[in-house]
DNA sequence: CTTTTGCCTACCATGTCAATAGGTAAATAG
DNA sequence: CTATTTACCTATTGACATGGTAGGCAAAAG
């Protein structure tokens, strides 16, 4: 399931995409227009900084703006950016010890077919798919 | 991501098939087989049988056993009747209640396209698949 | 030097997950 | 009829994630 932190993360890069020829978008434009609090969306952001889709700058007509351009951008990235990670079960994580039972799993392999499903799908839908 | 509730009630369901042609088969065999504990098991079952993915008896050599044949058995009904839910992500669940943004969301198509996407591959993924 | 903005740390309330504990009810073997 | 085996039911728990809020510091520009 994904969560909301990635959900708003997506609308948060398409409002970016949709304003990129005016500068650097402040936050407070970002969270007026998408109707989510600027507190939460500044975890969100904080994220999508240090995964070096966006950048800020402050003072004075500061905000942030995207790293590339929408279609160099895979929504894959943002969502992982994100969420930590798009793994859909625990034994495939990134961090994960190595399953006991993996040899002679019988489930494992769906688990994996799904996992490629899921990864693939995101990686192939750019940012500038989801604009207009 | 799908949790070790899901995952164990397949594996429950795949051990279930591996033993069809012995009748009724106790929680306290599969438990052992599986290495998970019988009381969470319990829970898990109970879904399976309000599912009517499998039936129990009580008594001396009572147990369970798989309502359906394993090929006319997808793994989707089985996740969704212990997770819930198949749905990906929270605007699409079966109880929620309908977002207003909904007209003009630029994500909710990319959330559709990879709910069906999910929901496709688990229905058409059989439990018979996973045997062997 | 004041305003606008990003950035950082902490906190909290709620809910879900994964699992355990301790029973009751039903069915069968002897 | 009674003991055993099994399903089935109702809590309860600890840990962690989710979805937020609050308050203040740092930087940049006018």
């Amino acid at each position: 399931m994904i969560s909301t932190k990635g959900r708003y993360a997506l609308r948060v890069m398409i409002d970016l995409a949709e304003h990129m020829d005016e500068g650097y978008i402040p936050l407070k434009d970002i969270a007026e227009r998408q109707q989510i609090s600027k507190k939460y969306l500044e975890i969100i952001v904080k994220d999508l900084v240090a995964g070096k889709l966006v950048v800020g700058v402050s003072g004075k007509h500061g905000g942030y703006k995207l790293c590339k351009k929408p279609d160099q951008c895979s929504v894959g990235e943002i969502l992982e950016c994100t969420e930590g990670s798009l793994a859909t079960v625990a034994c495939l994580s990134a961090g994960a010890q190595p399953c006991p039972r993996a040899a002679g799993c019988l489930t494992l392999p769906i688990w994996e077919e799904y996992d490629k499903l899921t990864h693939d799908f995101f990686y192939a839908k750019m940012l500038s798919d989801c604009l207009q």
